[in-house]
This record gives C-alpha cells, structure tokens and sequence, in this order.
DNA sequence: GTTATATCGATACAGTTATATCGATATGCA
DNA sequence: TGCATATCGATATAACTGTATCGATATAAC
C-alpha cells in the first residue's frame, strides 16, 4: 500500500540503479544492500528508492533484475519515445547529436538546426513548423550566449514544453516550460573547488 | 561575527551569481533582493549565500559589485590556476578541449591525450611522465566506457586529485580522489521525467 | 516440517537545506 | 537634522533528504 512520497533526489539515483542493472551481465536476483554496496550508497536509502516504483520485492531474495529494470523504465518513462531537437551545430552541437547513449532512454534528437545549412542540418527558416508538425517536445540549446534567447523564445512558440539549455545564460521562458541549464565551467568549478578543500582539510589534520 | 556553516548547496549557486554580476552591464550595487529576483532564487537563501563569502554588505545599498565579485572568486579559488589533462578526444573530448569558457574559473585544458597521435594530442605513452612533470591536478575522462576505468587507473598513478568522468561508469577509484560523473543521456532523461510530471499535473487539476 | 536468517517495508530520528520573521542600521529624503 | 525605509545579519521555523531501527516474512538449510 502506501504511496511513498516522491522526493527529487530520487529521480537522480533511479538511472543509476537503472544503468548498473543494464550493464549487469548475470540475470541474478538484485537485493537493496547488494546496490547499495555496488554503488556506494545508503542500504536504506536504495530501498526506499526502489519501493518508489516497485513493491515487487521479497523478503531474503530481493528483486528480480528484469522485473525491476522494467518498473524504474515505466516509472522513469523510458519506454516512451521522445523527439528532441537542437540549436547550434557547433562542436558540443555535433558532439550530443551524434551522441547514441540517449537511445537507451526512450529519447531522439530527430532534428539539428543552425543558421548555415548542412548536410546534417535544416536552418532556422523551417524550425517553427518542423517541431510543429513532428511534435517536438524538447528543445536543446547549443547555441553561444549571445543568441541563446533568441532561439528559446522561438522554441516557446512551438510545443516544446522542456529546454535543455547549455548556453551561460538564464533563459527567460513562461511557466509551462521547463529549463535545465547545464554549464559545463562552473561544474568543473565546483569539482576543482571541492578537490581544494579536501587537500586543505588533509593539511589541517 | 558568526562564520556561516557550509552547506553543499551553496557551491552550486555561487558560480550563478559570479557569472549573473560578471555579465551585468552596469557597475551599479547590487543587493540580495536584486539578485533573487534577477535570478529566480530566494531572497534570504540569496543573502545567506553571500554572506558565507562577504560580510561588506551595508543596509538600503546592498554590496559593491566588483567587490562581491571578488570575495567569491577568492572563495571559491577562481584566482588559483588549475591545469587539466583530457584523455579521449573524440567529438566530446574536442568539444571540451575546445571550449573558451574555463578560463574565467582560472582553468585550463593544458593537453589532450588519445590512442593515436594527431597534431593536438600527446599518446598515452606519455601520460603518466607529463602529468608528473606539469603537476596536473585535474584528469578529465571523455573515453568509451570500455576503457575509462583503465584510464582512470593511469590517473591514479600521478598527482591527479580530481577526476570528470564523462563514461556511463562507476570507477574505482582511492580515497584521495574525487570523481564527478557526469553523464548526458541520464540528466535529459531526468529533464524529460519532469516535463512529463508537470503536464500530467496540468492535465489533473 | 521446522528453524534460522536475509531482506523487505515501515516508522522514528537526525541532518541538511530552504523559508519566514525581526531587530539593527546605513542611506535617501523631507 | 530627523524620519522613513530598504537591506542586512541573525534567529527561528518548516520542508526536504538521509540514516537507524524493528517487526514481518519468504526462502534456504537442516
């Protein structure tokens, strides 16, 4: 029974538990405590986590790895197919549109955009009324910073509901679109910023 | 007084107000309001976070911008130069190697590094002597799954402290190591799941 | 068939992060 | 010069996230 509550910080452990189990080569039974050692994780907090999407799991043997895999794929929605295009065919452009790993996940970059047409791309004449047509629902953004903007305002006068924005700035956007701003710098950042203080944590012992 | 206590949080945000005030036009103060607002972000969770870096902030006026500025490139090391290693330069990899934005963070792509020699990289052979002799601190991953941990391992045996994993793999690493993954497909998957959760919202009300 | 035990599912607790509130104060304005 | 007010800095509260604990139970071993 008992709906568990959803909690964001799930949502970023179930593609893990997901990959590991894909990349499992027996077809052995799975139990939380075995996940949480392979991947270093709370006992408890795996369990909580899967029993978010499957209560599947028994007593002394733990869940069935296809079973499971099954659950977190329909919760995650991975078994449905989503169309995502992209802006900007610069080298990070090109880099994610030949990128196969997104497959996987239900996910395809149908289509690339840019202001020079290619073989690879259609230009920005046409983008309104392809992602109409096709139904696009995610919008990549690989453009510079300067044009950022521009492309997601476009974006919004489609149907995309989500933008994957890799572009140094915050896009404005209305409410019913999502935004997730990836900036590969401050990420690196804030490793590079952890690495310093655990070396002086070290020094201070 | 009263040193604020740091929360893991912080560090994600204090690159988004670094890179918000570095691109404002105006050399006017700013203040906490200004920021949450500009930002989307809470006013106190604003003030809190600048507080962990500054304590020039005056009432009615705010902080001076390029002094906040400083306070949290001193704080989170952006005056400190790190040097990094790529190894794996295939469409990712250049697009990293590539990529002018580090340099802001004071970090720099000092050599690439793959199987076959070409014009931009050094061979593998060479790692290990040239990561020594520079004292690279920073490895940066952006091989096939396949061989990453192999890669990985070969870090280990310099001074590298710090690993950006961008293979679809969990690596075992020693303790003194810190790994970031990273991983593409997952985090538009997450993205996806999201869009998906808030159009079923919209449709339920 | 009986017993021992690994794991589940649930509840309770602890730690972390975000938000609300309030007095203090530096500035702008009358 | 004195008053009104925006913002700071701090404390208190609420929400979220992670960890510890415990009884229930399905399986394995005897």
């Amino acid at each position: 029974m008992l709906q568990n509550t959803r909690t964001e910080a799930v949502l970023e452990r179930l593609p893990i538990y997901y990959e590991y189990l894909r990349k499992l080569p027996s077809e052995e039974n799975v139990s939380a405590p075995i996940l949480a050692k392979a991947l270093n994780l709370g006992e408890v907090q795996v369990r909580k986590d899967l029993a978010l999407v499957s209560h599947k799991g028994k007593p002394k043997t733990g869940y069935e790895k296809s079973e499971l895999m099954a659950d977190i794929k329909n919760y995650m929605g991975y078994d449905q197919k989503t169309k995502a295009v992209l802006v900007g065919l610069g080298k990070l452009g090109s880099a994610l549109y030949d990128y196969e790993g997104f497959q996987e996940f239900g996910i395809e970059i149908v289509q690339a955009f840019d202001r020079e047409q290619t073989r690879l791309t259609k230009t920005m004449d046409s983008f309104t009324s392809y992602c109409i047509t096709e139904h696009i629902e995610v919008g990549i953004i690989t453009v510079d910073e300067v044009h950022a903007q521009e492309v997601c305002d476009l974006m919004a006068t489609t149907g995309i509901r989500a933008i994957w924005n890799f572009a140094p700035v915050r896009l404005n956007v209305p409410d019913y679109i999502i935004v997730q701003n990836v900036n590969m710098a401050t990420s690196l950042s804030i490793l590079i910023k952890h690495m310093r203080d655990q070396i002086e944590n070290q020094v201070n012992l």
